[in-house]
DNA sequence: GCATTTCGATACAAATATGTATTGAGTCGG
DNA sequence: CCGACTCAATACATATTTGTATCGAAATGC
């Protein structure tokens, strides 16, 4: 256990890691279809040995790959819901823009989300698949709402799915025109407005 | 001029626009690099000789079609903008909710956006290009909401350019989720709820 | 009516990407 | 310690795609 005898081999797992990094950046950079085996690979520093060794295709890759991405976002924003929730006293704006800002807002990430989101609209077999996760995303948002409102009434009770859809489309389409424009919009500006918009109604009525 | 012999031969620009229609669809359905110069020619039924002889290169076909799909997007909403401002006694709301739905909403325009949009991302050049023309856009809806401010002056008054983003915004996230999802949400729903938030708040205050 | 020019189709050549097969190093079980 | 097995690197063959060159038809100008 002390010393194990100079280098020993990397487990299949690591390996498959390894590459899923490397199509992560590709991909990003120039796209599911731009990128190549030999793209993928140079990135990591692995032959297009170890690439056909650990996927049997490109959408596998691609596929697994979309799976991380979930997985880590899931576990982040169900963190940050926990703790939001975990410190008494918050307002419901300041629960949602510290949940709101606990959510990725990075070019690669928006690159890859991007890319998932056309593959499933191309493909129907991914649509389904990709609806489902996003649904989990959606469903954690409506989750944290629903929190809120046992701290601070103010926010509309009904419609929560479609609220939770508003702020991912704001999300998304925010993060689209920060990269794009960084000097003319800034990074959670959009969404912290329609935070105060939202709220701003519910102080009036609540529906 | 009553009759020409049999057949004459179409002109630059019309076989020009023909390739671009199959660009359009090709782009589309395929996106960008997924899509070769025989999938694009083979759907408005012309060889690549055509294709190689009308556009020097890939980018420069893909150049063309944004600017055709900017201009005649600018020509609806500026027609859809006269036609609503036209009639008269139009309140906030009706009017903005015709004013969105003027906006495009069908799949091959939102996959093309998206490649577009994908494409400027990842080249800087096409970066300002693709800002200047969006900017034009964001124009055009200012323009529209300050038009509504003489006939219904409920909505807010200041932030006009965040106010249009966030338009811009919502459409683009809406849109995406409609296609990916038809059955769970409706067409203009996130829109038109996004605007009953922005009226209902100007009712109680206007900063 | 003839010559020139333009345009689109076809043919050809080069480059690039993918998948498979083979090889050699490293690991595990007996 | 030896054999079976796994995995990644290299080499190879195939398939796509693109760009160029060539050719023929059609329109225009003299």
């Amino acid at each position: 256990m002390s010393r194990r005898p100079a280098r020993t081999r990397p487990t299949r797992a690591q390996t498959r890691e390894r590459i899923l990094d490397g199509a992560l950046e590709a991909f990003a950079e120039r796209g599911f279809h731009g990128s190549t085996q030999e793209d993928i690979c140079e990135r990591v520093g692995l032959s297009r040995g170890a690439y056909n060794s650990s996927f049997r295709s490109k959408d596998e890759l691609f596929f697994a790959l979309y799976d991380r991405v979930i997985e880590r976002l899931q576990s982040r924003l169900e963190e940050a819901t926990a703790c939001a929730l975990s410190m008494p006293g918050s307002t419901a704006d300041n629960f949602l823009k510290a949940f709101i800002a606990s959510y990725p807002f990075d070019r690669d990430w928006y690159l890859l989300q991007a890319e998932f989101g056309l593959y499933a609209l191309r493909h129907p077999a991914m649509a389904s698949h990709y609806a489902e996760r996003q649904g989990r995303i959606l469903a954690i948002i409506e989750g944290a709402l629903a929190d809120i409102l046992r701290e601070d009434s103010r926010i509309v009770a009904r419609g929560l799915p479609r609220i939770a859809r508003l702020i991912l489309a704001v999300h998304e389409g925010s993060m689209f025109q920060g990269l794009l424009e960084p000097h003319e919009v800034a990074s959670g500006e959009l969404l912290d407005f329609l935070v105060d918009l939202m709220l701003a109604r519910a102080a009036t009525r609540v529906d």
